[in-house]
DNA sequence: GATGAATGAGGATTCATTCAT
DNA sequence: TATGAATGAATCCTCATTCAT
């Protein structure tokens, strides 16, 4: 005698909803790369993936809700992909091996999961971000965290947060120029991702060691 | 009714013309900067000039071109306040003072500008850039290109290219956590900012004039 | 796997059924009394009852259906509970104790099943009864005309209708009334409705008797 | 340079848009008639007033503020057709031909205008009173207990109220009836409503006087 | 019986743009 | 020029009902 509708109910699922949602992601993923997310409509996915548009909503709540899932699939993709952690976590590894391999591995899933992009495309209005954004964004902060804390165990959390924030963002622009890119050119924008980089952690890797690489850009004199 | 009709009226037209194509563009920034340019609507830059729809497609044939011409403007505006040059072209300027003065020149200036920011928002897809964002895009990287250039005289020119749009996309992503965040973490990520360009564009310009790079960038005199 | 599958499955079907259709009916009450009648969906009766909507119709034929039914079963509790006659029909009885009974009566009801306000609610539209509120409305209307009709045993039939239909209509605004206050409030909207009916009665009953009226009907003591 | 985009410019109209809005609040009257208030849709009334769905939103924010205009404008010209009061305020005047002459004019009201009706409909749950009702219902009310305060100066307040409440109450209950049927049945119902109302109010206006009019009917022996 | 999936027309509302005045 | 009116397709979302399993 339940009193409260709102209570959300585990909703036992038949196999042809799984089936459904599985297109109906699929359809949203197409969608959401073809015409970028902002200006992708529930109608239009319902579309594409062949179904009324009430399908769609008995399944997904709002566009939103599409948008999260669709990102929390693809960060489980990833993780089953290439393990928790996306290079290896042994600080002897040279910078510029792990992060190489890193941002190699993060194009490849670019390239096989195009959506990437369109949902980790940021803000319209800075510090505003919205929900369906947010989630995909924590995640891959906080990877990108994990993956820097092994190679600066010492820094201050709000430091390792700035770090990963910078080269996410950094990783973002990257990509666009990248996936905006073909052939050699793509090539080239690979390697001068991996340049900056490289480039921007070395120091930071390198005082961990005391190494003094040459000297330069800490943040505090 | 003035004096002389006949050669006052059409200067007055023109000049009333500009006031109110003045009045747009400010009501378009502001709108623009609230909701960002695609959720912007004409209707509401109308509403915020306080003037009615049809008198701004008097002005304007579109959204777009709205945007166009406020991109035009201020890069006009950036010119005017900096000079032709974003940054002195000294090729014996160190780096790191160069880099250092045009990052906080264009921070300064987005600053003083909010709606820099919106309408330089990337592509939601890779590779088709709308032309709103495309003409100031290009201006920008050229600037950029030009700057770069003196620090580079010898590079081929697909290459400096590669690398102004890098610094381009890496000063945007850099753009976005500034905005996003307020005192002393804001100036924290002004220096972050600066320490990813200083260092990806060190052995570049290093390599120029066979110094070993390992001096520079820290962001204390 | 009971021992006598032959007899005792037919009734246990039934008996299921009685069931779920008791279950669906405090549902749809539930809902009806939320949200109203015309706003209540039959999704959302089926969700409060825990079933899905294709059990919901093996039962009902549709929303209509669902109300009617409501209704059925609340006049036949009414009848139940208070016998035949809602109120003694002795005409010996004043009138005043007849009403006031018949209304606390009515009222005590209303409370016990809140839904009945909501399946009492007439037609939007004057004259165009839809069928789920009309079955109520005529059995209410029905046990009032007979109430009525043993005190105003020589009154016309049409001259009985029209005032059970005044009758039912000044309980349903008094109701609303009533339903809408809370405690010394809602207590004096219960007298003020008794006094409008006992007055309006008064006369039309004293004529029976030859009574000049000029008793009774004051609020005060 | 307004800032606040939220302000009400009190929007200068053109005579075009007056009529567009006569236009609408007509159809949206002839629409909330045939199909009552709740399942008019916006879409129906501009279909109605022969003009697209955007222009009724260029006039009126959404249905609600149809209703409330609409309920405005006729509350005004009663106003103006029946003057300030609804009836005489001469408290000379004997009630029944006071309450007769004010229910005549309030019937006749309804009759030229029957979208009245509709609005006045009640809310679906007791209690929860819709905007756009609550404006008429509050005017309607207050008048009511203008006209009855000339008749019973010494009444409290809150007694005042409720009786103009439950006036009002039987007074819908009594329209109803009078719009459901036609002819002679018709005017036996205005009869009706009007000795309801006149035997509910006569003992209170009674007390007024000094005349004991009988006696009572209080609910406690 | 029971389930959840599916429907698709219809709901309110918005918006870039054009038009008559 | 300037205005406000007008458009109509497109937006998201809901709901009574039916269907396959």
């Amino acid at each position: 005698m339940p009193d409260n509708p709102q209570k959300e109910q585990p909703r036992r699922r038949q196999a042809r909803g799984e089936r459904r949602i599985a297109q109906l992601l699929e359809a949203a993923a197409s969608v959401f790369c073809s015409t970028g997310y902002t200006a992708a409509s529930t109608n239009a996915i319902a579309r594409e993936a062949g179904v009324s548009p009430g399908t769609l909503y008995q399944f997904f709540p709002n566009k939103e809700a599409i948008a999260i899932e669709l990102g929390d699939r693809l960060m489980h993709e990833m993780r089953e992909t290439y393990g928790e952690a996306l290079a290896p976590v042994d600080p002897a590894t040279p910078l510029e091996t792990a992060v190489g391999a890193a941002i190699d591995r993060f194009i490849a899933f670019n390239c096989d999961h195009p959506v990437f992009f369109a949902l980790m495309h940021g803000p319209d209005i800075p510090g505003r971000m919205a929900e369906e954004h947010d989630a995909l964004h924590a995640t891959l902060l906080s990877r990108i965290q994990d993956l820097l804390s092994s190679f600066l165990p010492d820094a201050p959390d709000a430091e390792l947060t700035r770090t990963a924030q910078m080269c996410l963002g950094v990783y973002k622009a990257g990509l666009e120029l990248i996936l905006g890119h073909e052939g050699a050119e793509r090539d080239a924008y690979v390697r001068e991702l991996k340049a900056v980089l490289i480039r921007y952690l070395e120091p930071l890797v390198g005082d961990r060691l005391g190494i003094a690489p040459g000297a330069t850009a800490g943040n505090t004199p």
